[in-house]
DNA sequence: GTCTATAAAAGGATAGAC
DNA sequence: GTCTATCCTTTTATAGAC
């Protein structure tokens, strides 16, 4: 199954065949289309118009439209998470793997493709119940989980206090996004710089840790 | 213009003509539809089944879909800043405030009418960039602005210690949603219960005050 | 002001040739 | 497997009668 991601999963086992070139290319095409615009208003138009080939191609494929979103979700689901796998905490401060952490989901979150995949998924969330869950597990809750499992590690070799740090996990990773998230899903101009995502996540940092410090 | 909002509107100054009952219907049914489906998949012919009358009278008030989307946002707009304007924090220890501030929020955010109003304006904020403005305004501004004054008052009188009382708004409203608010935008099951709703808020009351407290 | 009927366009889906 | 051409449904928008 991964295979057929193209692009996508990192060991190629072998030579994409020429269908798979044109899978992975509607895709694509679709990736774009449907971020920006959302499911309901993208068109199969845009999308072939933006992969070449012809609609035909993309039936076949995909089934149709919802086929070829849920297909976009899994592909966004994978490349979500690897980031986040990527971090290391050994013998890491509690400054530095807040800060890292933090800095990591925003910068997922806070681009294009975050923002475009949480404004489709949550718009469509009654219509897909199953994606809607899909993505918050390859997302929020992976994130919080990991954060979680380092936190546990911290409180119980006495350099952090904190009664529940599963819960801790999850106000952390809220207060990272402050109100940037929001006003970047409504577009409320100006939009949040690189360098104001910085001091946020500062901040957030410096917050949780001045009531979790031992 | 308040006049026109039917129904909204407290003081009612002179009773409403047929042509503003009739509006303020149509208006209503839009609002369900629209909140429901969202902008760009709620048809007019859904609104005009519910509401009665017809197409043409719909255009007539509204000029075509985007205005009657206008008056739906406008609308919400000043149903959401009510609750919040009419809590009192006069000689309320912080933690009745921000608990009650938390669960005003918390109600407002995830009841169907928030939940939809989120969706909506985070998916067409592209197309209608003053909305999400008006609307971020009107809630999560509105919100942690009127906070940050009354944290203000506390690092005052010494209650509290903040460095940035406006930045301490901002992360104690963000706690307070947890994981809840995304996981209902994304219709994680199971749907947060309002016993849940009201853990969260006391967790995020106690986390915030262990490290704000003097 | 309000309704019925209709025009006009767009987009999803498919049949059949290569 | 892929492309061209076409069908059919849905939806916005309006013209004209009451």
């Amino acid at each position: 199954m991964t295979s057929k991601l193209g692009g996508v999963s990192s060991g190629a086992a072998h030579k994409p065949s020429r269908g798979e070139i044109r899978r992975a290319a509607i895709v694509a095409a679709a990736t774009d289309v449907f971020l920006e615009h959302g499911f309901a208003a993208a068109t199969l138009d845009d999308v072939v118009r933006r992969a070449g080939g012809s609609r035909a191609t993309l039936y076949g494929h995909f089934g149709g439209k919802e086929g070829l979103f849920a297909a976009i979700i899994a592909q966004q689901c994978e490349l979500i998470v690897a980031p986040l796998q990527a971090l290391s905490e050994e013998d890491r401060t509690p400054e530095k793997v807040l800060a890292d952490v933090g800095r990591c989901f925003m910068d997922i979150l806070m681009s294009a493709r975050g923002l475009g995949l949480y404004r489709m998924v949550s718009a469509e969330a009654a219509r897909f119940p199953a994606l809607g869950a899909q993505v918050f597990a390859c997302g929020p809750k992976a994130a919080a989980d990991r954060l979680a499992v380092y936190l546990q590690t911290q409180v119980e070799t006495g350099v952090l206090a904190l009664p529940d740090a599963d819960l801790a996990a999850r106000h952390f990773l809220e207060m990272v996004k402050g109100d940037l998230h929001t006003r970047a899903l409504f577009n409320v101009a100006p939009m949040p710089t690189s360098a104001e995502i910085d001091t946020c996540v500062k901040g957030a940092v410096a917050t949780f840790l001045t009531g979790a410090r031992r």
